[in-house]
RNA sequence: GGGCCCAUAGCUCAGAGGAUAGAGCUCUUGCCUUCUAAGCAAGAUGUCGCAGGUUCGAUUCCUGCUGGGCCCGCCA
């Protein structure tokens, strides 16, 4: 791929030197697959992006780069033009198939990249606040952030996930509020239980293990304050718990008491006042969005005395970048969306380039049960919690659903089709393909065959879709690039599930043609055979990690 | 009322400034003495929401409209 990009460039120079094209600048070589496989392996629209520049027509402009073209060489074997100016290669088979060499080589670091050139990226993702059990809204973003990390790592990044918990201000006390009026309904008080507290069942557990501690207090507040810190303890390890259990961890869970312990709130609003963005007005402060595009101003230090939670959020922000970040990446529940303006306008407030900073916003997740909707009133939260949705379809299932949609589109879930083995529930299908290759393995072992892969004679690999995958297992490295720059894990999931699909329809040809089976008569054509399926392996491997799912050796039957 | 996201096959969704717009589900018909049938092959379906604009070329970019979702507090 890159051989191809540097021949049309140096024949694009050619072209200048001996004016046969102007090229006052010279135009980035796009090359890609087409979708029809009868025009090529790879194609360039050069010369049609060229075509105004130069003032002549595509075709023209094709045949004289392609003129400058040496065909046939180690590399090309065909070079045309075709359509309104496209330029098509053929690429030597033998010259595609090194690409088996490089994958089998670099084993699982294939795909990795320098492209993040080691910057310090970090992704803030979850947060949600110790009040209450994760939902399944909370699983997606976990998984994509998640996902999305990985996907960053292998990009060249270094990654640091991290968490934001809230443990201060107002809802800590409803927490504890909530805990200490369910405590006295089980002693059998009559209490008004206020809507504003959190109505959950688990606020009753927790009430009745504070309970169980018979614990004195000398005050309603001091009640309160040790029911909202112990529930707000218990309840974080159950998040914790269920985000494991997701396959998902941070490498740093920041609080927000440390922010206002260490006076950085005050500090953060000060720092904006000197760089000119923050008011005083009737009697709060307030910070100037709006000169960066925000619709208001929003306040940072509200009359009563008390910062906003936005102010705080600045604070983290700038700490963030204090910390050496070069890049940070805030993951997001959609309802979010009215809050990415300001901490835009925060983040270049205090100094910072905008394109530092990145906001996704996780679409919302409609849970479904053969094609009903399950409502997601409070009344229903136990069953939207993330936990009881793990425990039906199981961390590989669950995680693949999330990654299988763009983030920024509504993703329906469905219970049971995410139980069912079929193809519409894709993740079994392609941790198949894994699995069967290592039964081709087991099988050749069984059979007293070795595999030594370091005489291997690729040229063996001569049917078509022997080549057709090679070409595809080749377009992953830059796949992930793509997908570590867009912000799109769930390209990856549709890499795989292709990839999938071109090795089974391989494989299943073999039941028919002798010439498709991969453990034949031949030795030397076995371990090339059993070579291209080691490199697939890799690649699903690879593929799969980077979205966190297993690569099982086997499929074990879920069968009752 | 304003902002953000979405609109592509009957359904769920990919795609993308370029060649004949894809996949799965569904429906029909075949394929297990062979390396796992959680599989494969073949066949069907489209006004890429509507209207303008930019472009050699738009389903893709821009504007407006329509329909659906989310948001719009000195809450967190």
């Amino acid at each position: 791929m890159i051989q191809i990009k540097s021949i049309v460039e140096a024949a694009l120079e050619d072209c200048k030197k001996d004016g046969t094209l102007k090229l006052e600048l010279l135009p980035e070589v796009l090359l890609e697959t087409p979708k029809q496989a009868d025009h090529g392996d790879l194609s360039t629209n050069v010369a049609m992006v060229l075509a105004k520049s130069e003032g002549k027509p595509p075709r023209k402009i094709a045949e004289a780069i392609v003129s400058h073209i040496k065909v046939p060489s180690d590399v090309l074997a065909a070079v045309s033009i075709a359509g309104a100016g496209f330029i098509n290669f053929k690429i030597n088979p033998g010259f595609a198939l090194n690409t088996l060499t490089e994958i089998f080589k670099q084993g699982p670091d294939f795909g990795k990249s320098k492209m993040g050139g080691g910057k310090k990226v970090q992704v803030e993702f979850v947060s949600a606040n110790p009040t209450g059990p994760l939902h399944v809204g909370h699983g997606r973003g976990a998984v994509y952030g998640d996902a999305l990390s990985r996907l960053l790592s292998a990009a060249g990044y270094k990654v640091t996930k991290e968490y934001y918990l809230n443990d201060a201000g107002v809802q800590m006390q409803t927490l504890g509020r909530s805990v200490l009026l369910r405590m006295k309904e089980l002693q059998g008080e009559k209490v008004e239980f206020p809507e504003n507290c959190y109505q959950g069942a688990y606020i009753k557990d927790i009430a009745a293990e504070v309970l169980a501690k018979n614990k004195n207090f000398g005050s309603e507040e001091e009640a309160i304050k040790f029911c909202g810190d112990y529930a707000g303890a218990k309840i974080h390890d159950e998040i914790v718990a269920d985000l494991k259990d997701c396959g998902v961890t941070h490498d740093v869970y920041y609080y927000e008491s440390t922010l206002h312990k260490k006076n950085l709130v005050a500090d953060a609003v000060e720092f904006l006042r000197k760089r000119g963005y923050v008011e005083d007005r009737e009697g709060a402060i307030w910070f100037l969005s709006t000169k960066f595009g925000d619709e208001k101003d929003r306040v940072l230090k509200k009359s009563d005395g008390f910062y906003t939670y936005f102010a705080a959020d600045i604070a983290y922000h700038k700490e963030k970048f204090d910390r050496g970040f070069d890049y940070v990446i805030d993951v997001w529940g959609a309802d979010h969306a009215g809050h990415v303006p300001r901490m835009k306008a925060a983040i270049e407030a205090m100094g910072h380039d905008p394109k530092q900073f990145d906001a996704v916003l996780i679409q919302l997740v409609n849970l479904m049960r053969g094609g009903e909707l399950i409502s997601m009133s409070t009344r229903s939260a136990q069953y939207e919690t993330l936990r009881t949705l793990l425990n039906e379809v199981g961390k590989d299932v669950c995680r693949y659903f999330f990654l299988m949609r763009s983030h920024d589109a509504q993703l329906d879930f469905d219970i049971e089709l995410a139980k069912s083995q079929t193809m519409e529930n894709p993740v079994y299908y392609i941790q198949y393909a894994h699995a069967r290759i290592a039964s081709v393995f087991a099988k050749a072992h069984a059979n007293g065959v070795s595999l030594d892969y370091n005489h291997v004679d690729l040229s063996l690999l001569t049917l078509p879709e022997e080549l057709a995958i090679t070409r595809f297992l080749g377009e992953y490295p830059a796949l992930v690039e793509e997908a570590a720059k867009e912000l799109t894990p769930h390209k990856i999931s549709f890499y795989l599930l292709e990839l999938a699909r071109r090795f089974q329809s391989y494989y299943t040809k073999g039941n028919k043609e002798p010439a498709y089976r991969f453990l034949t008569d031949d030795p030397k054509m076995t371990l090339a055979k059993c070579y291209l399926l080691k490199n697939i392996q890799i690649v699903l491997k690879n593929g799969l990690d980077l979205l966190g799912l297993s690569a099982p050796d086997r499929m074990d039957s879920q069968e009752e």
